[in-house]
DNA sequence: TAAAATACCATAATATCCCATAGAATCCCA
DNA sequence: TGGGATTCTATGGGATATTATGGTATTTTA
């Protein structure tokens, strides 16, 4: 599975294009549909993003009814109603659909922020305040981030 | 197989015709039949359709009688008997059945809500109710909320 | 033969292709 | 190892293709 590091800010063109960062675009060039899928994130104001692969594994599973409830399964339905698959262009940039745009508040620039598995796309003014909250709030925790194990599962 | 993702909201002109979203018809198009298999959705106010292959996978696999249960097997029966062959006309568009847009109360515009391996056509306003009811319910039980890891044993 | 379905044509908006360029990153070899 | 050559990347813009939608003409069918 890819994995997204880093954080890269890219422009909006006055064609509503931007280009995907190249280390990101050369993990999801290796997957079966070219761009990437996006949604508005439940937790955020911004989007989230994977490769095909993830929805892939998701609609495989679905057809096996009997691992979800009726309430999972209709939850899921909507994940999938609420993605977007956005391809490349020949140079690598996509169009955010409107309804996205919105939902993060992003117009001039985009910023790429690689979580591993996924990368969520923001309005960098709005993330750097997300930012500050986060380590405010961990310092508060007294949280500890580094040297802790890896939890199980989480490493193929 | 097939995968229909995000939501696209088209116009039924006068003659009853829909545009089916792109994204939608450039995969069903690579199939056999070109067009869409629809039948009343029987746990929702709503059409539910796919693409011809998921019928024949059907199909297939009640050869083996073993796979499903006495009731299962009278449901899909039930799939079978309902299941409308919609062709594309020479610009990707359909026309429902009288039947199935009074099943889902459909007039003036078709939402096309992709749910992984299957869609649905709604009448937009039944949706959005729908669709607030489903978040409300995840909300009450705690399900696991979108985007976050995809739930246990789906991934390989 | 009337009604319904389909083909065909038109159009405006949008998306995509294709080319160009400047700067950054990488290569490469003396 | 230094620095010139080459490739890659982000970005811009003109040309072309596609999409959703409407209308008219022709064909099918009931």
């Amino acid at each position: 599975m890819a994995l997204f590091l880093s954080t890269i800010q890219n422009k909006i063109d006055s064609k509503s294009r931007v280009s995907v960062p190249s280390a990101f675009r050369n993990s999801l060039n290796k997957l079966s549909f070219k761009g990437i899928i996006a949604f508005p994130s439940y937790s955020h104001q911004s989007i989230d993003a994977c490769g095909i692969d993830r929805m892939e594994a998701l609609a495989d599973s679905m057809d096996d009814e009997s691992n979800y409830s009726k309430e999972e399964f209709e939850l899921i339905s909507l994940y999938f109603s609420e993605a977007e698959e956005i391809p490349f262009d020949k140079d690598g940039r996509i169009i955010l659909p409107k309804k996205l745009l919105d939902h993060a508040d992003i117009s001039k620039n985009a910023l790429f922020v690689g979580l591993g598995p996924t990368f969520q796309i923001w309005n960098p003014d709005l993330y750097e305040k997300q930012k500050v909250l986060t380590i405010k709030i961990a310092k508060e925790k007294k949280l500890n981030p580094r040297l802790k194990p890896i939890p199980k599962g989480i490493l193929k």
